[in-house]
DNA sequence: CGCCATGTGATATAAGATAACACTATGGCT
DNA sequence: AGCCATAGTGTTATCTTATATCACATGGCG
């Protein structure tokens, strides 16, 4: 199996060290402000999730952590998601069964993915109104929305290039 | 663990028998078009899917199968859904790891589903719209989008009721 | 100190999904 | 009818993803 955890990576388009320091950074001060602690553990696994754009599962991120020399259990991976997670510090794909960094931690955001079956890679967006949009219809019909779920798989640009039609 | 498969039985409030009847009757008139066998095996499946409005674990299905007195192993069910799946006679949802019948299956459509975290059931929804306005600014972005998963999960009408304020 | 809340380590197991291989049913063909 | 190819099924084993449980550690606070 292709290790997805790399697949995404693109270092070449960007200085992608800058996306993980910048990521710990936000997620220190954001626990700071919010009086949760950013433990060792939790602090490793948001920057083995950001080591890419693509979203990591939970085993790749415990690999990675063994890899580290860190003797780590499933738990302890999905503790740590789970404490990522509530402060809104990762994201989780459902359409993977993977996790993926936040760029905008903090601020309430009701977030969409393109997610790239070539590369791998997951774009955040939010495209102005959809969230309102499908609450209100929702609303219409008596229900209330608490959370929302939208992803979109297909090819990123890059990917349509290299491989072409009918391939 | 709640069976899930009997969670969002309503019974009451519309004669769901008609609801699997009718489910079977699309699915045969489908498949005999598109040249499809809707064995027994499939046939037997979609029924178990359409038990409730909720989505239904393959793993429900495969206990449901059992008690029916049918020897059945995991990949008997996922062949069964695969199909099924594939000729659009069920869709996946995955915030639950379950399948639901699709209640339009044959026209293609980009479907929104309202899950309701009370109850189970899963209720398809189509807003005008609203898949084109994803396409479309993924297209403004080079990306390409081939499926697309929207799924909003909350609490429908009866149980906001049930379940009020401050639960 | 004693207590409680929060975080961690470790083991076991649950839940969801697929790989691989052998066998059977079905429909088309001569 | 007999033969073949394809599609479908049965069976076993295994893989991937996710949690339950219990024991231990740490740190704040009466």
């Amino acid at each position: 199996m292709a290790t997805r955890a790399t697949v995404g990576l693109r270092l070449k388009d960007h200085d992608h060290h800058h996306c993980i320091s910048d990521a710990i950074a936000r997620a220190e001060m954001l626990c700071q402000r919010n009086g949760a602690r950013l433990t060792e553990n939790r602090r490793r696994v948001l920057e083995l999730v950001w080591q890419s754009h693509a979203p990591v599962g939970a085993y790749e991120v415990l690999e990675m952590l063994r890899k580290d020399g860190i003797r780590a259990a499933p738990p302890t991976v999905y503790r740590a998601l789970e404490f990522l997670l509530e402060h809104g510090l990762v994201h989780r794909i459902e359409t993977r069964n993977a996790f993926v960094g936040c760029p905008q931690p903090g601020q309430a955001h009701a977030a969409q993915y393109l997610l790239c079956d070539g590369c791998g890679d997951a774009v955040e967006i939010e495209i102005g109104g959809l969230a309102r949009r499908i609450e209100t219809r929702a609303a219409e019909l008596g229900f209330a929305v608490a959370t929302q779920t939208i992803e979109a798989r297909g090819l990123c640009s890059r990917c349509q290039q290299s491989a072409p039609a009918g391939a």
